[in-house]
DNA sequence: CTGAAAGCGCTAACAT
DNA sequence: ATGTTAGCGCTTTCAG
């Protein structure tokens, strides 16, 4: 193998002239050291500058690893997300590390080894990964945002009562013909509570209502594509999607085809509300949800066999 | 130390019935293995479920390694550039690292020790990071992206040419009475080349232009109260800033104000071309920057002592 | 409080 | 083509 070329504790070591266990234990602040060795130790690291190497500080333990699987962070929801999440691990002593979810369904199973090899504490998901049938996922440290997988805890916003809140000002605004447009295939069937939220209120007062869904692609482009598909004509009165960005595709849509119907988003990340004050839309508390996110974790991390509820909802603001 | 829970290439040797050299071989696919021996390690692999740990994964380099130090992802620009580098990084098989400006400017010591160890491969920054003086960073696998730090290779768009681009395009429309503001303290001075670009072309006609800058703040809160304060009174016919995200809070500010100024940015995310095609602005060719920053930095790993610019130039495009 | 030495899981000569 | 064995840099008993 080829020898490290940075110092290691054999140098630091030499240069303080102890064994390397007492330069170990200093680094580890593990058992007792003479102040006096400690100084030496400390200055004979500051000389050489001396580093833990990463591989030894993962294996070891000394950084406690958080891996989080997002979609991607163009979406300013998840961007945001991932910095509190990022910020609040840091805080609590972890080290956050960002993966995209490749498509690939079964990098879950990586992960669950890493956790198994003892080096990454916990796991933060939220994409449709798959989970494996020979593993028990029960006392595993993960958790999901807004994900199903199996026996996973789940947290997320209140995507009902979202929806309603939603569907009550649309109803407020005296809207009387309406589509509920998803932006993506897989909420649309088996319908999302976001969507069932909206048509809970909509049919208790028989309002003129219409579904559909476009297509999840990440790129805008295609979805503008996809939009101009879904509505050709000025037909709507109200247009009520199921996320922000295909809100603001839709309303851009609409406003070329010369055609003004209300129209609602759904996250109300940080991101929108600043600059697209006007947009109707719920607001996912996203630093909540990271809060929580992260201690239930830690929790899960430190006492595996405790009660974990299987969802955790936490409540949504109307923004208008 | 606590000896793993997963299974380790023993646990494989033991049950294909070879030595964990061998095993080690078919993993790392080195040296000569017989397609019979081959197979059924592979099967064991399957079988117990078995991987390599992220420690050995990085110790022995079988995951490159590349660090990328981000001032923040909230704004789509770095978002944006991150998925590209982290994008092109996996296809070149390397895998990408994101970290926070956490305000410490000696973090680069702690990635050069890791290069040193061995343990990551190479290192992007775009944070205002200092450089510490015992240590030559000539042949080390660094690149930057806009910042200068010591003799690190620097990667960015032409700001100089994008800023006359759009001072153009102002007078193009008649503008007399202009404001150029910054949304950085420190690119206010010393001057950075957007604003010398506008200059240029304001002086040469002799307009009449002020200059101000508002202290950088992540938060569009804090940075909305400054706006308030740098703009009172609707004197400008054209407020150019220096980047999309305060223009796009100058935008709305003015409009609160009563009045309506030309209002120019400067990055031209996807984000932003998509959701405010509207907004003059400059495109910084963020795939192209991401590509590049990646291509280098690779070059520089493989070459280390190759000759390398002290900065590479992308040019820019004029959105209206 | 500190050092010697065993061991971690793996890779890389060196054999055969 | 495969096994044996000596490390790798560090942590952790175990003595003293």
């Amino acid at each position: 193998m080829s020898r490290q070329s940075g110092p290691t504790i054999k140098d630091v070591a030499r240069l303080a002239d102890v064994s390397i266990a007492t330069v170990s234990r200093v680094i580890n602040h593990n058992g007792y050291i003479s102040p006096k060795t400690n100084k030496s130790v400390q200055d004979a690291i500051k000389q050489l500058g001396y580093r833990l190497p990463r591989h030894l500080r993962d294996q070891h333990q000394t950084e406690k690893r958080i891996e989080v699987i997002l979609p991607s962070i163009t979406n300013p929801l998840y961007a945001e997300l991932y910095e509190y999440i990022e910020q609040r691990m840091t805080e609590e002593n972890y080290k956050a590390f960002l993966h995209f979810d490749k498509g690939d369904e079964h990098a879950l199973d990586d992960y669950v080894m890493d956790i198994k090899h003892g080096t990454v504490a916990g796991v933060i998901v939220s994409s449709p990964l798959k989970t494996v049938g020979t593993i028990n996922y029960d006392n595993l440290p993960i958790i999901t945002f807004d994900r199903y997988i199996d026996k996973i805890p789940l947290v997320k916003c209140d995507n009902l009562e979202g929806g309603k809140k939603i569907a009550e000002k649309v109803l407020s605004l005296g809207k009387k013909k309406i589509l509920i447009l998803s932006g993506n295939r897989q909420d649309f069937y088996p319908l999302n509570n976001r969507i069932k939220g909206m048509l809970s209120v909509f049919n208790t007062y028989n309002i003129d209502v219409e579904t559909n869904y476009i297509n999840f692609v990440s790129a805008p482009i295609e979805r503008r594509i996809q939009i101009t598909q879904a509505i050709t004509q000025p037909k709507y009165d109200a247009i009520c999607c199921t996320d922000d960005i295909t809100a603001l595709l839709v309303k851009d849509w609409t406003v070329k085809l010369g055609y003004q119907p209300l129209v609602t988003g759904f996250d109300g990340s940080s991101f929108i509300q600043n600059f697209f004050p006007d947009l109707i839309t719920v607001r996912q508390p996203t630093e909540e949800i990271a809060k929580l996110l992260c201690d239930l974790l830690i929790e899960k991390i430190n006492h595996p066999s405790h009660h974990f509820e299987h969802e955790y909802l936490l409540p949504v603001t109307l923004l208008d």
